[in-house]
DNA sequence: CGGTTTAGTATCGGGTCAATACTAAAAATA
DNA sequence: TATTTTTAGTATTGACCCGATACTAAACCG
């Protein structure tokens, strides 16, 4: 019997809690809930199609309801702005403004977690990061759950030429540290013929 | 630049918080919430010392008046039973009863994760295994929280034969089935001479 | 024995979160 | 173009988590 999974398992929650933990300490001074301080994160990590109170929700496993008045709260604190969609006028897009900038350089959510990290070889990590990416991905297929990933590896994905991207789903030019950074139309490469109408 | 560390980081929040969710689901028909549930698995993994109020808040990181209303409420519903230390009158002792084994039986927290795992070979999950318990214990030692091993690494374990060990801080013989169980005594083998007095 | 520490409980208030109901804009259908 | 349906987000309510504080009882310590 190999009890490695359920090891796993453990392991990605205990530090999970920790990580909320120190989400928790990071706000503390500013009177921020780990979630408020996850959303502030996010938002560093999010590309131009994710910056939505839709999306963010989705990520942080919320609904719609809820994530609406944690929004309104950091807008009421001034640590992000929203601002009307052109195209869409029903869509509110969601960006940090320099004070929210600020309590992220000050605060350093992630510090702990990077320092926790020194003595494992890069190496080591990146097999980590596979292990588990790939988990992540069964398991959000499992569950129909919105997929949340980067352009390498999406189906729409797709190089001009030697520094040139492009999404093909919205038609838009890509650059280059835009297509690293999360994105909820993210598709598996291989997966999922397109259904038929 | 590597951004591993931070892509770790990130995985491992976001499968945190797909679990917490899998709990939700799992305690949803008995009106029970994620951290509920979490209480339970965590009692069918404690060995015979951290199977108290104070081991169980410390592990999820909650404060010991939040944990004990927790507890009481799963002994109101019938999911736990809770017995006095015959040595220190003090201390609570916790177990599951016959329906809070049940109900895990039933509602299978853990089964979504198995099945997500099924596609990674045990050698790649040992190895994500093994980086992310190191993680865990410098995060733990940066932050002097409470440590939560089993016995394999702890510096009290003592083997006594081929099937017989022994835990050297408490002096009791523990089975083997037992030595692979959460103790919230744990020190790091190498680690940490004693404070002097 | 008194004083301190430790395990746990009781109570209160701030805040998260889901559920429901709602508004307004877009898309679909005709 | 008129009508219906869908979608993005907000408002409100209530259940419950969680930390803080204060408390009880048992153990430890001199």
């Amino acid at each position: 019997m190999d009890k490695s999974p359920e090891v796993l398992l453990e392991l990605v929650e205990r530090l999970g809690n920790l990580l909320r933990a120190e989400f928790r300490r990071a706000g503390a001074d500013e009177q921020l809930q780990p979630v408020h301080v996850h959303a502030l994160v996010y938002l560093t990590r999010a590309n131009r199609y994710s910056n939505t109170p839709q999306a963010m929700a989705e990520y942080l496993g919320l609904t719609k309801g809820t994530m609406s008045q944690s929004l309104l709260l950091l807008d009421r604190r001034g640590l992000i702005e929203r601002y009307q969609d052109d195209l869409d006028r029903r869509v509110v897009r969601l960006r940090l403004s320099t004070s929210g900038e600020q309590f992220l350089y000050d605060a350093q959510p992630q510090s702990a977690w990077q320092h926790a990290t020194r003595n494992i070889s890069p190496n080591r990590i990146r097999n980590a990061v596979s292990a588990l990416r790939e988990t992540l991905t069964t398991f959000q297929s499992d569950n129909e759950g919105q997929p949340f990933g980067t352009c390498s590896g999406c189906r729409h994905f797709e190089r001009l030429s030697a520094r040139a991207y492009r999404c093909g789903l919205m038609g838009d030019r890509l650059s280059g540290p835009e297509t690293r950074k999360i994105c909820w139309l993210y598709e598996e490469k291989g997966a999922g013929a397109e259904e038929e109408e």
